[in-house]
DNA sequence: ATAGCAATTGAGAATCAATCGCAATTGGAG
DNA sequence: CTCCAATTGCGATTGATTCTCAATTGCTAT
């Protein structure tokens, strides 16, 4: 899908809701679509800045719950605390383990819990949106450092 | 396991690292064992509060990661972004699915899905220390709310 | 086109959980 | 019993996120 067909899908997205599609949505749109892996509030912003066009943060925070909405980004878990995003085009989904010392992330995907994961949603009568596995423990190097 | 085989099991773990088991880490033991299911960090402490014996709530916090480490608890996913934890022992490991509507928090666990997991791991020479998974999405009567 | 209004923005203040600094205290190995 | 590193309390601080509010500006209906 082309950058102009994503912008006007989150132009249409906005529309639905009754919202407006500013030049500084236009501007965060963009960036994020020039971020190809994660990213945190503060890597966006810093694009955005890189970018010689100035958004308040305040903007840049006050955006995202609508990118999640509108399906141009997901949360993806992070090392720290912190929240990571990244767009859902180009990204297929995946699960994550993360090691607890070195703060390494490794992506997986399984099609075997994929399939589980829906028929539980099923039988409780969920309508799932998406998910997030995180597997916390040592990756090679830190379990054998261990040793 | 008795209240004291807890409190012992948890001072052997201290004294292993070369830290100290103090009044003050046994209060907030104390405290843990009392609640059954999930609480946030102001939830322990206003437990801690309520049985009269005061602590600093820098305690509280520069305790968990012992708790955590110990065994003693494990986290837990909450409904906004609060970190929410629970005692591991009469708390057996599940996993979660998450109405991004109405907050409500459904358990569940799938042997099939642990396998995988374990089998995941395994070939990434991955050592696991736990893991959660939240899947995210409308619960029954929200789903049906919204149609 | 254009008026009118609700949505949006920037900038800084405000919040709130979590962490830190430091002086006084104390558990526990030897 | 001694001694020292670990611990505590308390207040200050951090850092991410949210809020306030006056000034702007898309966008819909005329």
């Amino acid at each position: 899908m082309t950058k102009m067909n994503r912008e006007s899908r989150f132009r249409d997205f906005l529309s639905t809701k009754g919202l407006k599609y500013t030049p500084e949505r236009g501007i965060i749109l963009s960036a994020i679509l020039s971020i190809k892996g994660h990213f945190l509030v503060e890597d966006l912003y810093a694009h955005i800045r890189q970018s010689e066009q100035g958004i308040s943060l305040a903007t840049v925070y006050r955006t995202i719950p609508l990118l999640l909405e509108g399906g141009v980004v997901r949360e993806v878990p992070s090392p720290q605390g912190k929240v990571a995003y990244e767009q859902i085009l180009g990204n297929e989904h995946h699960d994550h383990l993360l090691c607890t010392s070195c703060g390494k992330v490794i992506d997986f995907k399984d099609d075997l819990i994929e399939k589980r994961q829906d028929a539980v949603c099923d039988s409780h009568g969920f309508e799932p949106q998406g998910h997030q596995m995180v597997i916390k423990g040592y990756c090679r190097a830190c379990a054998s450092k261990n040793k």
